[in-house]
DNA sequence: AGCACGCCGACT
DNA sequence: GTCGGCGTGCTC
């Protein structure tokens, strides 16, 4: 009797561990075993589910185990999927089975429990809906054994071939009983199909065709359809100003991708905020789209993903997860709004899809969009470099006009809202206009500037701006609990006259309630639109006239329009600029472009009043002169002489604890490493926030960030890599964002 | 991530 | 004399 060598299968698992691992595969399973595929494995003392990586021809075989069970009849991914995941897991240093648990809709897996006895179940993975249909058979009628209703439900099947449980009750009633009488005659017979649970059942379509595009839309389009038609990947930067028709151009992109037999993957920042593009996408191209947003329960979500898969779906819609959407035959992807800090997923797989997008992309030679009005710095430089083809809509396609910005210097102004605001609000709410007052920051805190030289109080340690506390007379650090009592001069130039600024949404909206008693004023922020819905009854209550005043943060810059509104005040239009972040200027500048686009979307152009303590800075002035070149020429200027991407690549990198005990003991530890390293790979190491202490409480869980710099992309590699393999590395150092992909094609 | 093994303080 | 803290190491 010859023994048949087993089968070898390399697997990750969903856990920690940036090995692999070989099992056995027994051979009643061995036919059913294939890549991509999920495995039932004995992983210590627990049972699990893994990923199957490859089937190997050789590996020591005196240790391995054998697997339990095959979990999957189909493949869950193909090879060049798998390939896509093995690049991430690579690239953000984190285990490929976490890459791979997070690459699937949530609940699909079976969970880890413990397997001592026999009486340990498994728990998990999502169940599939199975709804009966019915179709009629070919057995013999007996004579009048069939009541009036079998007899038509008989004869309806007939006519009409198969149907399902639930069209057969809406049409006959109940009539279960007949249906199990006429199968047990072999009249009909039974099946079962899976169903997809759609989010837009009960949505009527309307249509909506291509619409014929200005001279620059054309151009753009003739670029994408051509590199469409080389079947190469090809990414391009649709650069285009707010209302330039940008939808319009990748609408008739996908189209073109769809006629080729090709598919389409859009990715949007926030899918919720977005439900006019979504429902353009309906409306143009009817069905076979599939939406994924975090809206979804864990059963549609299957559902849609399981659609996808199947090849039902030509077009997938979603937020930045939907990279990792299973569609086969891409021929284009879209990243809509490209700059958008929402594609970065910030915990666990620290990924950033808009990167993905071009990785993908190149992985599977597709034509790839990157379409923004205000590009990240990084992807103009990428174009500067000839490594991303622009397209361009210098022009709104309405012919509005974009619109005048006023500035207000705040020098000597001791209130939040100026007397030329506060005039011209007077007059819009009189006038029976609306009104939107933005600004970045929520709640009611203050900070201290220097009313000489415009510095304001920042930490010592972390570099923020401190949080003025009135009652207390202190400035304090919300990071660090760091305190000063308030001084009374400026700690940089010793001026006399320090000042509160930095008001929060919630101090303007008590003061504009002092100032304009009648006025019907909204606030729109994280926290007044915590609750569902929330969100959309604020927006209603603005579209329907019922509110003047619109106050709020960066989230009134998404999504709707507000044609009524006719003044747009902008309340310390700098304060984002004090941001610890290196691009602060740059988010400074998109956010301020957004909100000057809102204003000029109506018939009018709109009347803009910019408040700001020293509106000099460029990203303001750039913004407010609509000058985009400029602004991107200073930002490379100032990126080249301090060493900032994209001129150097930088790694943030996390270290946790596991709890509170040990937070001392471990970033002890840290410090000494990072002074290691600095000295030994001449690294410059920036500290973003010591240890903040409030949060080891609130997250139960202590993190820090230390942003790591190179200047090349194997430097940091290297220093990573290295501090990995140390005798006692501290616990999960594997988040690196922030380096462009890019530089990599 | 779990979970076992292993070594030092206050308790039935 | 034990129970139990978390530090360390391993999982095919």
């Amino acid at each position: 009797m010859t023994l048949l060598p087993s089968q070898i299968i390399e697997v990750a698992v969903p856990l920690p561990i940036e090995r692999t691992f070989h099992y056995l595969v027994p051979s009643r399973l061995s036919e059913a075993t294939a890549p991509g595929k999920r495995v039932l494995v004995p992983f210590g003392n627990r049972r699990l589910t893994a990923y199957v990586l490859a089937i190997v021809e050789t590996a020591d075989t005196t240790k391995l185990k054998e697997i339990l069970d095959v979990l999957d009849d189909e493949e869950l991914w193909t090879k060049k999927e798998l390939e896509f995941f093995r690049w991430i897991a690579s690239y953000y240093m984190h285990p490929l089975g976490e890459v791979l648990r997070t690459a699937l809709p949530a609940g699909i897996n079976l969970q880890t429990r413990k397997s001592q006895g026999n009486e340990d179940e498994l728990s998990g993975g999502r169940s599939v809906r199975h709804e009966t249909w019915f179709r009629a058979g070919n057995g013999t009628e007996p004579q009048r054994t069939l009541g009036t209703k079998a007899a038509a439900l008989l004869e309806f099947l007939r006519q009409d071939g198969v149907n399902s449980a639930a069209e057969l009750r809406r049409r006959f009633g109940q009539c279960t009983p007949q249906l199990k009488r006429l199968e047990e005659l072999g009249l009909v017979e039974r099946e079962q199909r899976e169903v997809y649970r759609d989010p837009f059942r009960n949505e009527a379509s309307v249509r909506d065709i291509p619409r014929v595009l200005n001279q620059h839309q054309q151009t753009a389009f003739v670029q994408i359809s051509s590199s469409l038609d080389r079947h190469e990947f090809s990414p391009f930067l649709l650069h285009g100003v707010t209302g330039s028709g940008k939808t319009e151009v990748y609408l008739q992109a996908i189209a073109h991708a769809l006629e080729q037999g090709r598919n389409a993957l859009v990715l949007v920042p926030e899918i919720s905020l977005t439900p006019q593009l979504v429902y353009r996408f309906r409306a143009r191209f009817g069905g076979g789209i599939a939406i994924l947003h975090s809206g979804l329960s864990d059963g549609e979500r299957y559902d849609e993903w399981r659609r996808i898969r199947r090849g039902l779906v030509r077009i997938v819609i979603g937020a930045r997860s939907a990279i990792f959407a299973p569609l086969e035959q891409i021929g284009i992807i879209v990243v809509d709004e490209e700059h958008e800090a929402s594609f970065k997923q910030a915990d666990n797989l620290r990924y950033n899809a808009r990167d993905l997008a071009l990785v993908r992309g190149q992985l599977e030679g597709t034509t790839v969009v990157l379409g923004s009005a205000t590009p990240l710095v990084t992807t103009l430089y990428a174009v500067e470099q000839g490594r991303l083809g622009l397209l361009e809509l210098p022009t709104r396609a309405g012919g509005s006009r974009l619109p005048v910005v006023e500035t207000i210097a705040m020098q000597g102004i001791k209130s939040t809202i100026s007397p030329q605001l506060h005039q011209s609000l007077v007059e819009t709410v009189a006038e029976g206009g609306q009104a939107i007052i933005f600004l970045n920051r929520r709640g009611f805190a203050t900070f201290l500037v220097c009313g000489e030289c415009s510095q304001p109080l920042t930490c010592p340690n972390c570099s923020v701006t401190l949080t003025y506390h009135r009652q207390r007379r202190q400035s304090v650090c919300h990071y660090c609990d760091y305190a000063v009592p308030a001084p009374g001069t400026c700690p940089s130039c010793g001026a006399l006259e320090l000042k509160e600024l930095g008001a929060g949404t919630e101090r303007v909206e008590h003061d504009l309630v002092e100032l304009l008693p009648q006025a019907r004023i909204l606030r729109m922020d994280s926290d007044t639109t915590s609750g569902k819905g929330s969100h959309n009854r604020l927006l209603s209550r603005m579209a329907d006239g019922s509110a003047d005043i619109l106050i709020g943060t960066q989230m009134i810059t998404k999504g709707h329009d507000f044609p009524g509104v006719t003044l747009v005040g902008v309340i310390s239009a700098e304060a984002s600029l004090n941001m610890p972040d290196f691009r602060s200027s740059e988010r400074t500048f998109q956010v301020l472009s957004q909100v000057f686009g809102r204003a000029g979307r109506g018939d009018a152009p709109g009347r803009v009043l910019l408040q700001a303590l020293n509106p000099t800075h460029y990203a303001i002035q750039c913004a407010i002169n609509h000058d985009g070149a400029g602004f991107y020429q200073q930002e490379l200027e100032f990126r080249r002489e301090t060493g900032y991407p994209p001129f150097a690549f930088l790694a943030a990198i996390g270290i946790s604890g596991t709890s509170e005990q040990n937070v001392g003991q471990r970033s002890e530890v840290t410090t000494a490493l990072l002074l290691q390293l600095k000295n030994k790979l001449k690294l410059r190491i920036e500290i973003l926030g010591p240890a903040p202490a409030p949060l080891y409480r609130l997250r139960g869980r202590f993190r820090r960030q230390i942003l790591l710099k190179a200047h090349s992309r194997n430097d940091l590699r290297r220093l990573i890599t290295d501090w990995l393999s140390h005798r006692t590395p501290p616990a999960a150092i594997r988040e690196m964002i922030d380096i462009d992909p890019v530089d990599m094609m």
